[in-house]
DNA sequence: CGGTTAATTGAACGCATTCAACACGAGTGG
DNA sequence: CCACTCGTGTTGAATGCGTTCAATTAACCG
């Protein structure tokens, strides 16, 4: 017998099939428009939710306007993990999407239940690895590496060097902790350089990926 | 019956009692120097820590010598509790430690804890609360902010407005992702507007915890 | 096609860094 | 007790990276 906690490679797991068959039996499925909300800042945490199809992000906006994106989530991740009794981010449809929902009241019927519990915990897990990487990105590095790794981390687990970049310029730079514009200078650097191809502002392609990994760490 | 993952806060919470038994029992304990490595970047992750006294950091360091401290472990707290199966940081005695440690082998003979289980939850929850909170420190928030939100944090959970600074400029530089002749003059900037007081370099007073508190969101 | 939003580019500024010198404190030995 | 030293922290001046503000261009959608 083993514990989730010492097995599973978090950058790579799946919810457990446990997870996904309570979520389905006891939960809903929805629909939001591209930029809706899915549930706010400070919002009472009450919800599992799990990417059916689409793309979310998370984001936390201070008094002064500046914001935060806290990361972008894909078909099969599960979200709004959050710890404490409040949101600290809300989390927004980046494109039309498709979420499966459940109370979490409803799983937690199923408390005890090992595999679930099993479950929950290697999500957190992979919740924890994502924001330990976003803080090693956030601290000292330069912009040009920050963008690097960005595009470093939507391409790798594509098979070929091209990968869709379905976040704007915008949400890319609050979650790197830079201006639109600096992202974009970098961008058009890297191009310049003939490390990375935009044949449209959506879609690129890593034409050295060596170049590129030497600026990521 | 409900389970730990939505009702405690991570930010106050203590290790459960089933986790630390079990760990007292199984495990043992050691002592660190200060300075002294407690495990090793990319070490393979076989141990959970609770440390019983003195201060810890993790750190990473990467190629180019750049150093981030991930987070400063005070006693109580469980640390080594890393994802995925080597350590992508170094824990390091920030001051002579002790520390009880148990193989996480040893603790798997008990999956299916319920008590244990959630205990590991709890505790892997609370380390994802303050990797969120890093983030959100690191980034789009100018060095003097950083700083003064790095103060609170320290002397908040205290009863007056004085506490004790364990750690050095550097840590606190490598922690915020500046410099640290930037973290100094910062400091000497609240201290010449009668924010904060210095009375040694290493003990703090807030003397207006409002002007504080407005720069810190 | 216009009309609108998103992205790029340019120029000037400013904040944090860099490099360097200096001050302070703790510990040691004369 | 003072002089010396070493580590740590502070301060100063100059540089540079990323930001800011403004204008231009490109993509998208009717």
């Amino acid at each position: 017998m083993t514990l989730a906690y010492d097995l599973e490679d978090p950058r790579t797991a799946r919810p457990a099939a446990a997870l996904t068959e309570v979520m389905d039996r006891l939960g809903s499925k929805a629909a939001f428009d591209r930029d809706e909300e899915i549930y706010a800042q400070d919002d009472e945490v009450d919800y599992l939710y799990r990417l059916v199809s689409g793309v979310v992000r998370t984001t936390r906006v201070n008094a002064d306007g500046r914001r935060q994106v806290g990361d972008f989530y894909y078909p099969g991740d599960l979200f709004g993990l959050e710890v404490g009794p409040d949101h600290q981010f809300s989390a927004e449809a980046l494109t039309a999407c498709e979420v499966q929902m459940v109370r979490r009241s409803s799983v937690r019927a199923f408390a005890g239940d090992v595999e679930l519990d099993r479950a929950i915990l290697a999500a957190t897990r992979r919740e924890l690895q994502r924001a330990q990487d976003h803080v090693l990105l956030l601290g000292r590095r330069s912009a040009r590496e920050k963008v690097a790794a960005f595009l470093m981390s939507l391409a790798d687990g594509r098979d070929g060097d091209g990968a869709e970049l379905p976040m704007g310029r915008q949400d890319m730079a609050d979650y790197l902790g830079l201006t639109i514009e600096t992202v974009s200078r970098m961008l058009t650097q890297l191009q310049d350089e003939a490390i990375v191809a935009f044949p449209t502002f959506r879609r690129f392609q890593i034409t050295r990926r060596e170049a590129l990994a030497a600026l990521v760490d």
